[in-house]
DNA sequence: CGGTTGACCAAGT
DNA sequence: GACTTGGCCAACC
């Protein structure tokens, strides 16, 4: 198995109304390479079939999105998430954090 | 097989 | 605040 195939299943593995941080993603498959994960995603092959936009920066700024920023905010904030300046309101809140 | 590129991070200036 | 630096590592060329 792959990286990147244990990076979609983690990512599916994320309840409805929680997100992760590229950093935790990445360690809790067993890697240290949280940057390359956002290289993976960006060049993903199942835009559609992986929430992508559940994964958010350490500082929980937003980040990128391959089908733009505010396509991001607004599936996020479908599930409850709340956003302001770009940002994570309640962000320990929703950090879904892998067992 | 080496070099470059990132949807990154943390610490420093 | 904004910017730089050094580090990280898979995928790509």
């Amino acid at each position: 198995m792959k990286l990147l195939d244990k990076i979609y299943e983690k990512l599916k593995e994320v309840p409805r109304g929680k997100i992760v941080t590229y950093k935790i993603l990445a360690e809790s498959i067993g890697t240290k390479a949280y940057r390359a994960v956002g290289n993976i995603m960006n060049k993903n092959k199942y835009p559609n079939k992986i929430p992508c936009y559940k994964v958010v920066n350490s500082d929980c700024s937003l980040g990128c999105y391959k089908l733009g920023k505010r396509e991001k905010i607004k599936r996020l904030r479908k599930e409850g998430i709340k956003i302001k300046n770009n940002k994570i309101l309640n962000f320990e809140k929703v950090l879904y954090e892998f067992k």
